[in-house]
RNA sequence: GGUGGGGUGGCCGAGUGGCUAAUGGCAGCAGACUGUAAAUCUGCCGGGCUCACGCUCUACGUAGGUUCGAAUCCUACCCCCACCA
């Protein structure tokens, strides 16, 4: 049965459990690696398969301006067009409603964007992206929300909170149209997809607790996600917000965190109940050449690199760790070569996966706290250099 | 041997009397990056002291000279390139 969650076994706030998709299983908490044009950028899905990803994102506004949605309905579907075969989720566009700031215009009806693929005028609504998602087929779909900057006083997270909840509503019932209507899958089946709503409200306790309630008032779903956060605004923040929010979540349903993060704080989500994270920093570091390493982050291209024989973390077990030195990965990065971007983009998502195994594992023994604690002050300790 | 052109910071290359420790680019050295407009962006980059402002020393082939002042003008020398013999 899609969609459904089990909750395997809880440390404090911290969760284990196995979320059923129609593409698979993921077994949480996980990370999911970020491949917004339908690749995780510049991998070969076959890396990212084997580096243990067990669901990716796609990103709706993106697909939509290049190929458009059709093209990829036409292929057989996100699924068929890109190979991956396993459970993929695409963020709505309410993204870069933020990110794209200057070259957007927000009213109530949606978001007027211009491209900035060809300049053209593109408008997105709750509904349109609920229509482009469900033709592009993954198997979760996320809501359309706007997302304000991370600083946002109380007035502008207000407005943004309100209006996500109002497009909510009309999202939902777009959704529950396409859905009833139904679609064939390229091996015959109906298309399935879950809608996940998204919580906003900035930094402010009462705009958070209000979009939350709303949320759960209007279900029940089978996910339920956090935006908005990893914005601009401060660590302190980020954790309040979390914590303010996970008594009033859902325990029976995915919690996932938008947009974080960075190793130390996927454990500082896990520890606050979030069950999945998506991020750029893997592969975005990965290509401008900072290596997440057990004793924090390394810049491969560091000269003290040049004649290193280690790999660039000696416990990691990903394709670039378990082949190549230090002193070649550098020397790929300063050659410009691109299997460079490739191999450590390989390494951090595998990284942030694996970091999603042991925590796991750890909540699963009873052991979790203790271990994150650990794992915490060595990720600590210095930046990684090479010994 | 002759004629012409040229020698600038690790490299390439601007600059032709003061605003020049000297534009740019490359190389080098660091930093940033969180639901991807990013294989991107930012900073440093002669030596010494300084967190910094700043101070100071040495610098535009070499040696002299002109000038208040020279990478820039003059003289000699050394070296490189092209063409001619």
């Amino acid at each position: 049965m899609s969609f459904t969650y089990t909750l395997e076994a809880t440390e404090g706030a911290a969760r284990a459990g196995t979320l059923v998709l129609p593409h698979g299983v993921v077994r949480t908490p996980a990370f999911m690696p970020v491949g917004t044009h339908g690749v995780v950028r510049g991998l070969d899905p076959q890396d990212v398969r084997d580096a243990n990803a067990q669901i990716i994102l796609a990103n709706t506004y993106h697909l939509h301006l290049r190929p458009g949605e059709a093209t990829v309905r036409a292929l057989g579907g996100l699924h068929r067009f890109t190979t991956w075969e396993r459970p993929m989720l695409t963020d709505s566009g309410g993204f870069q409603v933020f990110s794209l700031e200057g070259m957007r215009t927000i009213s109530e009806e949606g978001v007027a964007f211009t491209s900035h693929v060809d300049g053209s005028r593109r408008f997105l609504s709750p509904e349109r992206s609920m229509e482009v998602q469900w033709t592009l087929g993954a198997d979760i779909a996320m809501v359309f929300d706007h997302v304000p900057p991370g600083q946002a006083p109380h007035a502008l997270a207000r407005e943004a909170m309100e209006r996500t909840e109002r497009w909510l509503d009309r999202g939902r019932k777009r959704h529950a149209e396409l859905v009833a209507e139904g679609l064939p899958g390229p091996d015959g089946v109906p298309q399935q997809q879950a809608l996940w709503p998204i919580v906003q409200g900035g930094i402010h306790d009462d705009l958070r607790l209000r979009s939350l309630a709303g949320i759960v008032d209007r279900g029940p779903w089978t996910g339920i996600a956090v935006g908005g956060l990893s914005v601009g605004e401060s660590k302190p923040d980020m954790h309040r917000v979390l914590e303010l929010l996970e008594p009033h979540l859902p325990r029976e349903v995915p919690r996932y965190l938008m947009g974080v993060g960075f190793p130390e704080d996927l454990l500082e989500g896990i520890a606050r109940g979030i069950d999945l994270f998506d991020c750029v920093a893997a592969t975005r570091n990965g290509r401008h050449g900072t290596a997440w390493v057990t004793e924090g982050r390394m810049n491969v291209k560091l000269s003290a690199n040049r004649t290193s024989d280690l790999p660039l973390d000696p416990g990691c077990d990903c394709t670039c760790c378990t082949r190549f030195s230090r002193g070649y990965v550098r020397h790929l990065f300063m050659a410009e070569d691109m299997l460079g971007l490739r191999l450590v983009s390989v390494h951090n998502i595998r990284f942030l996966l694996r970091l999603g195994e042991q925590a796991r594992a750890h909540i699963l023994a009873g052991t979790f706290d203790g271990w994150r604690r650990e794992w915490l002050r060595v990720h600590a300790t210095r930046r990684g250099r090479p010994t």
